[in-house]
DNA sequence: GCAAAAGTGTTAACAGTACACCCATGT
DNA sequence: ACATGGGTGTACTGTTAACACTTTTGC
């Protein structure tokens, strides 16, 4: 328990995000509504190692910060947005993950509306896809330019704990570092926060239909709903403003708001 | 992103462990069964900061092992017990957190059985008292010599995130650093974990009665359970061994054991 | 009218709760 | 016999899933 600081090695240590959106995909027509996809936040790397790859947006936590607004300020730089509210997702800190030396990261995951985010140079928004069979998931992301990067991740089953087994050889079209069990783990969690609507009203306007909503956990969960159950399950969460959205080809929506008075 | 290690501060980076196990208290006699009570493991720190006051069992990263090891290594050291599954609780990361300089705490949680641990010197089992009201909790922890230390932790809503707010003054009879509050949220995280019985298994031989288990749920939530509502609830992951357990003045329980088919 | 999407109602299955009752044992 | 805890059945409730049906709009 005696200890000095100054004596001993110390790592450096980074915080890594998870960015989730939910975008509108092209192809919109009349009587038609388009397909929301989930989307994650990724940065072409610029230097070595795996340069020209994708990874996730992060940071090194300089003194004086906590690794939570070490969090916030590389988000900032890399979407614009402000402080939104970040979820612990894992500690990275197998010996050689990094080739640069000792670095440890800590994992964080969120949500935010593209619509508001102003993304920065070297940044972009890929499309996620994940299947899953057990304990092993193959996550394709696909980038705007077309571009696929595939990856196959096993966790243990209590995802509670990584395996964090050396990487010998990465893919050239696949993720930088671990990154992409970080992003499944991300998306398992993700997933299961929709218990509760919090993380989907993040990605609405104030004002929306409930078909939005609706688009919006499809998007996330990788599968159809049923309206008629979805509108009772997140009932106690919304309420009405009155307003109604018209001039699509069929019947008018009407417009909900998240309810206030349910604590979040 | 060009990033130099070693032109950097670099934090210190420690792991601290809330181990819980449930102890039989005393007062067993015939015709009555004791009631076991939820304990969590502290050290008495024996130098500056917070000196004699308990704190969690946890220590300082070296080169070459994971966070994850650390605490194994500690663990071992406190209690003999090699490598339980651990949970990540959260990362504490405030500056001034410790007076002794950039130290990032790494929290995590386990659930071990204290018949099979060989606790060391300066360290013992307190007795868990939580109550809560919204987010407003008063931690409670009481030693086997009676030494009473009471915490007031407020969290915020979401759990996820913790304010660390500064600690101007903690009262002397409370616990070390910020440790009060990484207690608290280790506590819900392992009550909500209960809707699994998994954690409690890790606290019973490996044959034990329903009742038996029923008792570590009671222990863990702080309240009863209706006996034929808890079986149901946990039949799916137990089963019959045809054994049982006689020589008490009452009907004699069946042993089961957990079902080896239900991926844990 | 008709296609498309909004929105409601009805049913069955299932899980959670509370409670009543019987069973087996040692003293 | 009886106290004590082990163990089972049942009725009530709320939630979930599946599906059928009606409503409203623009073309």
């Amino acid at each position: 328990m005696d200890y000095d600081i100054t004596k001993y090695d110390r790592p450096s240590v980074a915080a890594d995000i998870v960015v989730f959106t939910v975008r509108k995909s092209t192809g919109e027509s009349y009587r038609h509504l388009s397909k929301p996809v989930l989307s994650v936040l990724l940065v072409k790397r610029t230097e070595e190692p795996f340069i020209n790859m994708p990874a996730l947006p992060g940071g090194f936590c300089c003194r004086e910060e906590t690794i939570e607004e070490t969090a916030f300020r590389k988000l900032k730089e890399k979407t614009g947005v402000d402080s939104p509210p970040l979820s612990l997702l894992c500690n990275l800190s197998r010996c050689g993950r990094d080739p640069r030396g000792w670095i440890i990261s800590c994992c964080y995951w969120t949500v935010i509306d593209y619509t508001k985010a102003a993304i920065g140079k070297n940044a972009g928004w890929y499309e996620v896809s994940l299947s899953s069979a057990d304990d092993r998931h193959t996550l394709v992301l696909t980038g705007d330019d077309g571009s696929e990067y595939v990856s196959e991740v096993r966790l243990n089953n209590t995802n509670e704990l990584y395996n964090q087994s050396a990487k010998a050889d990465i893919p050239k079209n696949s993720l930088a570092f671990d990154h992409a069990e970080i992003i499944v783990n991300a998306m398992l969690k993700l997933r299961s926060s929709l218990e509760k609507p919090y993380a989907a009203f993040r990605l609405l306007p104030e004002k929306f239909t409930l078909t939005e909503l609706q688009q919006i956990y499809e998007a996330i969960l990788d599968r159809k709903l049923l309206m008629a159950n979805f509108r009772r399950k997140i009932a106690p969460y919304v309420e009405e403003t009155g307003g109604i959205e018209g001039g699509a080809g069929h019947r008018p929506s009407k417009l909900f708001t998240k309810k206030a008075a349910d604590a979040e």
